[in-house]
DNA sequence: AGTAGTAGTACTTTTTTAGATACTTAGAAT
DNA sequence: ATTCTAAGTATCTAAAAAAGTACTACTACT
């Protein structure tokens, strides 16, 4: 009778990291979001939309708020006019960057080998 | 006339590794399977179907094959009867183990800090 | 008076992703 | 003669995600 405990299902629901992960920053947009905002500094709504090409207002809407309501993102409205928002990373948001940067250099290197970054093409004018 | 050369298409339309890794890796189950497979050394279509709580057949077998052209798994058929098929981390797939690490550590410590590997409550009977 | 700017909302349509179901192979066990 | 096994394929449907379009608010500028 020694069950493999794996098939319990009492286990397997559970909170599983990597499953969670996945839920979390799934989707067509989010890592690249966080990366925007964390290493480009990008806080405005309308910003975001120029450099995510081909993102519609609405996906980017969707996307910001689900990223505030997991709790990565802060938004910050300003009472004015015309509208301003200014979204950064939480501490909890801050706790993922080595996460988003491990992905980027093993991205850099083993997807792209021959990308450059167009930051620094911007920068050094 | 000093233009942010974000804008400019030709930048932009470059391969950008974050948005490379998210069309690689997004989907719902790839980093579950490649983290199976990395850590659990699951190398069988049938055990991956037990452990991935409600995946379905055809799905898997589309995200299975999408990670192989991908690069990330060898595909290895055994001409038996009954079928048998073992699936293993290329070499490419292999450096992509520490990003899955990182991924996993971070999921442990901020999404799930109650988490109990049910791994280690299997070989420890 | 008309247009631009920012950050959206509301609603519909299209695309993508995943799930459901039936079927296959070929031998071994019941 | 069925049933079981593993690893699927084929086809269809449902659900989820993303895109498209139209519209709003308030002020400033032309």
């Amino acid at each position: 009778m020694s069950q493999n405990k794996f098939t319990d299902k009492n286990v397997i629901a559970r909170c599983v990291p990597m499953s969670k992960l996945q839920s979390v920053i799934g989707g067509k947009w989010k890592i690249l979001i966080l990366w925007y905002i964390a290493f480009y500094k990008v806080q405005r709504f309308g910003e975001l939309m120029r450099r995510l090409d081909g993102i519609t207002q609405s996906t980017l809407t969707k996307q910001l708020r689900e990223l505030e309501y997991d709790g990565f993102l802060h938004r910050e409205i300003y009472k004015e006019i015309p509208p301003k928002v200014e979204y950064s990373l939480t501490e909890f948001g801050q706790s993922f960057i080595p996460v988003l940067q491990t992905m980027m250099t093993w991205s850099e290197k083993y997807l792209c080998p021959d990308y450059v970054n167009p930051y620094q093409e911007i920068t050094k004018e």
